[in-house]
DNA sequence: CTGAAAGCGCTAACAT
DNA sequence: ATGTTAGCGCTTTCAG
């Protein structure tokens, strides 16, 4: 019979008759906090073994008067949200803190999910790219501290981590320059986060390297639709660029299948690179040229900031910038022989021969 | 001065006292239970308001000694696994209960989900496609009510919701054939969860048509390398089939890009059905004709069986099957005029004449 | 090192 | 209709 399910969980007390001591003695033991014999320590634990007993948190957090507990809203959605929880969750592991998370999604609001946390008392919050207002992230910042993630957002009531985006867009710009193009578009994300910084460093890049005519920004954003778009509109154009970074991998991967669609091969005759370096761009029929983000530091950065703020009294730091990577995969090669020809202006000349 | 943010949360003792009742009548009102009058209501209302009091969840909890809380073990990284998160908050919205979210990862195993969700005392658990053994889930089922969506498990021991997967490759078998195809191969999902029954929804449509000479299937599986793979198998052959229904969308992808690559028009030369309706189904560079999941009736189904065992000695009631919906995109099409005469065998024939 | 006792912020009888 | 009084399961002093 299933009828043996619902015993009611054991508890502290339980624990402590069946070790025949005091339940002080065994919060003592599951705190490991000090003034506990070994002996009554081992009988302690061996009696909780047996009977299964687990502390119960509410009451834990609820006693000690502190809940210990960051709260994290991300997008339930976002690919790029999902890893950076993954590696909060790994940075978290023996902080002596605990995560809650609250997600947001088209139907769940991100003040629904704030709110929820809050009930549950978590003394920081962790906000993965939120889309709320620097108003309303600053009354937040008034009741607890706040983490900001992968959103620039210019405030000294809280801290913000993100990619060093106009760098990332840099390494992109750099690597086409090494490969030896010179007509490099960029399909930029419009209003998206990010996507003002990644244009900006196309461009401060285009310039460092001696190009500023040649730059041209494409209509893009965050969807392969918007890729697809920019792809037409950068085919419609009497003399197209050799290459182009987009604003992220999904514009990409919709760049790279409707050029592919018209005949224009890739990487033979124009090089592509994306950004976030997300699932498909790792994917064997993509193999997207792309810049990745550092979610283990990103995480790691936003919970030692959490924590600190938690603990203390410590005001916000300011902005931590994480350097971003560059991926190289199979959508960049050199230009087709018939691209204008190199001035040798760059420092890091492309490699100087190859039978291929 | 940041220093006005350390000021604790107002507690139901501060509420009362500004209303000037007691803290019984507060909480009777914040319960909304019976036995307060609108004067005092309207009073203790407006006081909480000033001071922004928000009950404590953690001691309200404890206090009812009962959580009133359904634990959901998800995959971060699984599209589908978000989506039916995100229906299980909407139907979650006014039953009186919460969710509180246990994430899987690579590096964060189902059991460390599972213990922290059961730490919080929740009384039910929902395990979205787990992997946990069939022996690990009943022991689970054997401390508190545990409903498994998204996977086939043959046990008394839980609730399962699932999609009737065998009736969606169905689906996409009689779509294809509807439109005149008969050579229909299956890249099948190898021992992934639902790959026997999608399987085996394939065999049975085929026969069920008088197809069973035609039956193939082909090695695929989850990603789009399978696809890829499956891909190469397919057109290493003397003879190609007209059509094929992939595992899941992923496969289905992995397939289109490699066939497009060897120059085969999708649906032109070859018609391919997902399976998920996943995003990368809907993209427009894609869209892939695939099967879709009731993501709103398996959420709602789950949530209705988890609170009806928490809140009663209820026993599962077995395995719950949603049907699965064809989502008719571009990738499928009457196939090309050099394919075996139709015999007239199928009951629905194709549209009789069209212009195009 | 151990045990008694007072909370933590709430709920839920039970009186009034 | 309102207030009183125990808990809920744990933490944390503070005497023994």
């Amino acid at each position: 019979m299933t009828s043996d399910r619902p015993r009611r969980p054991a508890t502290m007390e339980d624990v402590a008759i069946r070790a025949g001591v005091s339940r002080a003695l065994v919060s003592i033991v599951f705190r490991d906090a000090p003034g506990a014999s070994p002996v009554n320590r081992r009988r302690v634990l061996a009696a909780a073994e047996e009977l299964s007993y687990r502390p119960d948190q509410r009451a834990r957090l609820l006693g000690r008067n502190r809940s210990r507990t960051i709260g994290v809203v991300f997008g339930l959605h976002h690919e790029f949200h999902a890893e950076l929880v993954e590696r909060l969750y790994q940075v978290t592991q023996d902080s002596g803190y605990e995560l809650a998370l609250g997600a947001t999604a088209p139907t769940r609001g991100e003040r629904q999910a704030v709110q929820s946390l809050i009930d549950y008392r978590c003394e920081a919050l962790i906000l993965i790219g939120p889309f709320l207002s620097r108003r309303t992230i600053e009354e937040l910042a008034r009741e607890l501290p706040v983490v900001v993630m992968a959103r620039a957002l210019r405030s000294r009531a809280v801290d913000v981590i993100r990619t060093d985006d106009v760098n990332g867009a840099r390494l992109a710009v750099e690597h086409l320059i090494g490969l030896g193009h010179r007509r490099i578009a960029h399909a930029h994300g419009q209003r998206a986060p990010g996507a003002a910084e990644r244009r900006n460093g196309y461009r401060a890049a285009m310039r460092a390297a001696g190009l500023e005519r040649e730059i041209l920004l494409l209509p893009g954003g965050l969807t392969d639709e918007d890729g697809e778009r920019a792809a037409r509109h950068m085919l419609s154009r009497t003399s197209s660029p050799t290459a182009v970074t987009a604003f992220n991998d999904q514009c990409a991967a919709g760049m790279l299948a409707t050029v592919r669609k018209r005949g224009v091969g890739v990487p033979e005759n124009l090089s592509l690179v994306g950004y976030d370096d997300s699932r498909i761009a790792s994917f064997a029929t993509v193999a997207l040229t792309t810049v990745g983000q550092d979610g283990y530091a990103l995480a790691a950065c936003a919970l030692s900031r959490a924590i600190a703020r938690a603990d203390s009294t410590a005001e916000p730091t300011g902005e931590v910038l994480v350097p971003p990577r560059l991926v190289v995969r199979q959508t960049t090669a050199r230009p087709a022989l018939d691209a204008p020809v190199r001035r040798s202006r760059r420092s890091d000349p492309p490699p100087a021969s190859r039978s291929n």
